[in-house]
DNA sequence: CAGGCTATGGCACTCAGTACCCTGTGTAAA
DNA sequence: TTTACACAGGGTACTGAGTGCCATAGCCTG
């Protein structure tokens, strides 16, 4: 039970020792949770999750739009951050940064490791919650897209560049993401959302600095010529195996011309 | 009372007297149809469609598990004609596949311009709609992605690069299906889409045959030179501009290559 | 103390979706 | 022809999410 018991002063001092009263969002959203875990979330109903919480039912309905959002309580503000950190991006590197952004998300997820894996599992065998969480992961995407098309207004196709990169760093963030989550919370998620990333950013990022990815695979090989002032021409020569697969040759050039 | 016959006339149906007897599922979607398009979707209920079909309630949900699904009837069909397409292809150029597959949606949408429009209108502006949307599109996503990763099944990150090709192919493909939509249904869609999907193209084919796509940009070159017998070593030497856009490089480096 | 503002609880209602059972019809076996 | 059975559809009642409306309790201000 979380008995949410308000006496007086809803205000947020915590003494410690007591049980901690949450503020009535928190608390729907940990019996929810709770309730969820125990016996499922089709098998749970609101009035169960007022129940636990000690709250009227009405209550539920003012703090979560749907039951569905309450399994997903913290992706309003992590959206908030990603606008603000994007907002406040100079964007001489777009692709850069909308892949730092969605290391945001990242952060978001990694910050409570237990209940991500778990809404995890409860995720994938619930596909009402499945296809919630796309509508989720879609304003992330929007907000990626947002910018792009604004740094790429005056580009040719700037929309479609924008867009496409937009779910193509979606895509590379949730394949590290999930790796993590199927692991039950082991690996390294960072390094794992890392690599993911710098795929997608090794084939789009314009010509700005990359920060180093690794060594180029074997077979291939780029020798960076310098020509005059650095400012116009300059000569490529490189080796690679016939057949070799692209994404192997345009990790090859990009990792050298990134040195600087 | 199983009075299923529909107005004279109406949509399909030819020019015939009689009144054309459409199956349930069809005679449903109609009445579906033209009740949101009337009055909107959250302002007709089941009953509504149900009574203008001539039908009874329960047999509404035999042919649609759910309200969302009666405004898109036809992507089950798609998605099995888009599967059964990429069951039967060879694979060569994996990614010019999962590009052709996308087409097939295309091609069901310019198959009824008039109803695509109006239901794109109506999905933008009922957001219980576009997030079902969400879930439909995600899964021709998770075909071609899972077509893409069997493709890749021995190459490196096979996985990741399979899940962002297809959220590109699947942006590329939205963005000029969109715009065709939005245009209310002027405009090439073809030639639209053809144009956002060779772009993702451009950035990604692995060194298989390109159907040429426009000449490469202005400002880099690649000069290729075979050296022996053309099954290992080969040397490219580029010129590119500083800081030249990264695709345009890999254009150019893939139009090359793909001259055979 | 009056008035007003906010947060919450309670109640009643609509409507999507489901479970269960009924009926008519067509078809194949007896 | 009769019987058996499968199947498409209709009807009814129920659950549960989500909403609108109003009542109430605390609190702040004048």
């Amino acid at each position: 039970m979380t008995e949410v018991r308000r006496r007086r002063g809803t205000g947020v001092g915590k003494a410690g020792a007591e049980p901690v009263k949450l503020p009535m969002r928190e608390a729907l959203a940990q019996a929810a949770f709770e309730l969820f875990t125990e016996r499922g979330y089709e098998q749970t109903t609101v009035d169960d999750i007022v129940a636990r919480a000690g709250v009227g039912r009405r209550s539920f309905f003012r703090y979560f739009p749907s039951k569905e959002d309450a399994v997903f309580p913290d992706h309003d503000r992590c959206l908030d951050d990603m606008t603000a950190f994007l907002k406040a991006n100079p964007g001489d590197d777009p692709v850069a940064a909308v892949c730092d952004a969605a290391r945001i998300v990242l952060r978001m997820y990694t910050a409570n490791p237990d209940f991500s894996v778990q809404r995890y599992r409860l995720t994938r065998e619930v596909p009402g919650l499945r296809t919630y969480e796309l509508s989720v992961v879609r304003r992330y995407e929007r907000a990626l897209a947002g910018y792009l098309r604004r740094r790429f207004a005056d580009a040719p196709d700037g929309s479609l560049r924008a867009e496409v990169i937009a779910a193509a760093v979606v895509a590379a963030h949730n394949n590290g993401l999930r790796s993590w989550l199927r692991s039950g919370g082991e690996e390294d998620p960072e390094a794992e959302v890392d690599r993911a990333l710098s795929f997608v950013r090794d084939v789009w990022a314009d010509a700005a600095n990359g920060d180093g990815v690794g060594p180029s695979g074997s077979g291939t090989g780029v020798l960076r010529k310098g020509v005059g002032d650095g400012a116009d021409g300059e000569v490529i020569v490189m080796v690679a195996p016939r057949n070799a697969p692209m994404w192997r040759v345009i990790q090859s050039i990009e990792s050298t011309l990134s040195e600087n």
